[in-house]
DNA sequence: ATTTTACGAGACGATCGGTTTAATGTTGTC
DNA sequence: GACAACATTAAACCGATCGTCTCGTAAAAT
């Protein structure tokens, strides 16, 4: 042992450690999002994406391992900039936290609208399709839910503390709920091209929570 | 006018009328119907589907003219085997109306437990995936989601009738978000491989149907 | 018997899927 | 500047896709 470590000092050009690793890869993914938000998985072919960003074929495989890891790196993104959009809302000190629910699905009833609701959630597009796809997404699909109930269910939490919601009502459960039917309302919206369907659940949930 | 139409007693051989056109082009709606509920449509190739009745290739165009037009039969097909289900359900006199519903959801689990949750709903799946799919799916996705909403509204407007559920709820805008939420708890179901979604929207529709 | 139609069977072709390969470009160190 | 290592990509691969085509057989009319 105690091999002469020191630093190798390996020859040739290193591996570039940051930014344009942030480019090409960069480009890829955010097209990438795009179009399966709208079409899914299977149902749309790689070339695709790389046509969107005119990239060759050859370099999809230096950038990504394969389809399966570049859906996988996908689902960890869309998860975060999800997340972050929450926190974004759920956190706004301004308003009321039922408020900064309803301020959530203002947000993004406007943004399936500036898309002309052609684009869903990537996540409940890719749990729809689970059973055609990877086995290693489901657990990753799952998490991202878990976690966007966790954000939710803190938010409503302080509503019932604020007391905008009844003191015994499982916040929890409420929680998964509203995540349960809000994907199905993005659904229907993708299919009616309309917003009435995002409309019609956000304002039940909101009726159900005063009532209940 | 009033030319012979007396049947022109077209020559060779007669196309099987019924049973048979039940046989062949039975079997292969019916393994459709398994795989697209499971899998989606763009997901699933048409080879598949024929050999799990062992239908050799030739034989498919010449029952359906594509594979666009076997999807639309099957949509059809869906459609009224669900409404029929429902219509079991619904119109079922011996239970009180709500309790009507009610067994529809528990007869629903049951269907989704029986195949281990990995087959959702036709209308459901092909809805999510309708930004890759043939545009004349479309209005027939809507059209079954108005004809269940319709059959629900019904029941719930007996239930109003019997006292069951506020007087002054809107029947009508239930029944839409009944099934919004509950596609999405079969998307749910599916991913989680697990009838949990289905009893927490349930329960929560149930809840606010009391409370409202 | 012969025609006419229904149905079965599978090869075929063109295209497109994801993936691999080997070659080319590029940028460091020696 | 030479060369090693890395970055990028062109081109080919191979299997699957949908749909067509032809041909063979079955059955009922003429």
């Amino acid at each position: 042992m105690d091999v002469k470590q020191h630093t190798p000092r390996r020859r040739g050009r290193p591996p570039r450690q940051r930014e344009n690793l942030t480019e090409t890869r960069e480009l890829l993914l955010r097209a990438g999002l795009e179009v399966l938000t709208e079409k899914g998985f299977s149902a749309t072919g790689i070339e695709e994406i790389l046509g969107r960003v005119g990239v060759p074929k050859g370099s999809f495989y230096h950038y990504f391992g394969s389809k399966e890891a570049f859906g996988l790196d996908l689902i960890e993104r869309y998860g975060l900039f999800f997340a972050r959009k929450l926190d974004r809302h759920f956190g706004n000190p301004s308003l009321a936290p039922l408020e900064r629910l309803r301020s959530f699905v203002a947000d993004a009833m406007d943004g399936m609208a500036r898309y002309e609701f052609r684009r869903g959630c990537l996540i409940g597009n890719l749990g729809q399709e689970m059973g055609a796809l990877p086995e290693s997404f489901r657990d990753r699909l799952k998490e991202t839910f878990e976690d966007w109930q966790a954000r939710l269910a803190a938010c409503l939490r302080e509503a019932q503390q604020a007391g905008e919601i009844a003191p015994d009502a499982d916040t929890e459960q409420l929680a998964v709920v509203f995540w349960i039917g809000w994907e199905g309302a993005v659904l229907r919206a993708k299919l009616e091209r309309s917003a009435k369907p995002l409309e019609v659940f956000a304002g039940f949930f909101f009726a159900s929570l005063a009532a209940g």
